[in-house]
DNA sequence: TCCATATGTTTAGCCGACTAACTATATCTC
DNA sequence: GAGATATAGTTAGTCGGCTAAACATATGGA
C-alpha cells in the first residue's frame, strides 16, 4: 500500500497553517502589519535596540530576511533603524510610537486567532498538542543535524 | 496576564512547519522538485491532462499561484501544457516521463518527512493530532465565512 | 603598519502564496 | 449577428522565507 500524500498529516499541516497566516492577516492587516513581523515588535518591545543579527538568532530567520522585512516597517513606521555609536557594523532596530500603539491591537489579535484555532480543544488536549508539537521540532531538527554533523548540538529548543 | 506570543502554541506550529518545509526541501532538492510542487505531481499521476483550474481548487491554491509554479516545472522538464481541443481558453497540464519517473522518489521523500514528523506519536496520538487538525481547519475557516457571509458554506473539508 | 580574517548587513535572485488587473476565448441574449 | 457577460489563464506587484555573493567595518597577527 502506497503512502498518499494527499491524506497524510503533514499535507494537513500545510493546509491548517495557510489558513491559520490568512486569518492572521485578515485581522491584522488593518495596521499594516503582516504575518511574518509581529515576532519582531515584541522582541523590540520586551528589549528595545537590539542587533539585527540578535533579532534574527532569536526570531530562527536568516539575517537577510529581516533586512528585508525591517526595511518594509521602516516604510509603515512601525521601526526605525539606528547604527551603533562604537561599532559601525551593527544597526540597532528601535520601535517608534507607531510600533508600540499597534502592538496592543496586534497582541489581542494573535490571542483572537489562538482562540479560534484551538477553540475545540481541552486544556489538556492543547497542552498534549503543543508538547507533541515541541517534540516535531526536536525530531525534525534531529534529523537534519544527523545529516550535517559539523555544527552544534542542536538539541537545546527554548 | 498578557497573551505571551513567544509561548503560544500558534507561533511554536509556525516554527514546526518551517523545519518541516525546510527537511523536506533538503530531501527532494536533487530532482528539482521544491516544496509546493508535489501536490501538482500527486494529482497528475492521478488523473492526467486537468486543467489549471481543476488543479488548483482540488489543490486549495489560487490559479496564480498555478500558473507560476507549472511555469517552472515545465522548465524543469516536469510537466507539458496542452491547450485543450476544444476550448481554446483552458490549458491541460501533463506528466512527462520525467515528472512521472521522479514521482516514486519524491513519494519516498514525503513517507520519510512522515515518518520523522510522528516518530515520536503512538498510532493513537497520530490519528487524535490528525483529528484536531481538521477540527481547527473547520475552526478557522468557519470564522473566516463569518466574517465574508456570502459564499457558500465552507463546511465541506475533504 | 598593513594585510588577512572575521563579523554584520545588504543585494540579487529564487520559491510559494496572495490580490488586482488584464487578455483571450466562449457563451448568452437581444 | 453584435454586443454584453462569464470563464480560464497570465502578468505585475506584495510579503516571507531562503542562499550566495557583495560590501563595510573591526580586529588580529606578522
Amino acid at each position: 500500500m502506497e503512502f498518499d500524500i494527499r491524506q497524510s498529516t503533514g499535507h494537513l499541516m500545510v493546509h491548517v497553517m495557510k489558513l491559520h497566516r490568512h486569518t492572521f492577516h485578515k485581522l491584522t492587516e488593518e495596521y499594516d502589519i503582516f504575518p511574518g513581523q509581529p515576532p519582531l515588535l515584541f522582541r523590540l518591545h520586551e528589549k528595545d535596540g537590539q542587533s539585527q543579527k540578535e533579532l534574527a538568532e532569536s526570531m530562527r530567520v536568516k539575517p537577510a530576511t529581516l533586512t528585508v522585512m525591517i526595511n518594509r516597517m521602516v516604510k509603515n513606521g512601525h521601526v526605525v533603524r539606528r547604527p551603533d555609536p562604537v561599532d559601525q557594523r551593527v544597526s540597532r532596530v528601535f520601535l517608534t510610537d507607531r510600533g508600540r500603539s499597534v502592538m496592543d491591537s496586534v497582541r489581542e489579535a494573535l490571542a483572537l486567532l489562538e482562540e479560534i484555532s484551538f477553540r475545540s480543544f481541552s486544556a489538556e488536549d492543547k497542552q498534549l498538542f503543543h508538547r507533541q508539537l515541541q517534540q516535531m521540532a526536536k525530531d525534525l531538527s534531529g534529523f537534519d543535524a544527523g545529516r550535517h554533523p559539523e555544527g552544534g548540538s542542536t538539541t537545546e529548543m527554548e
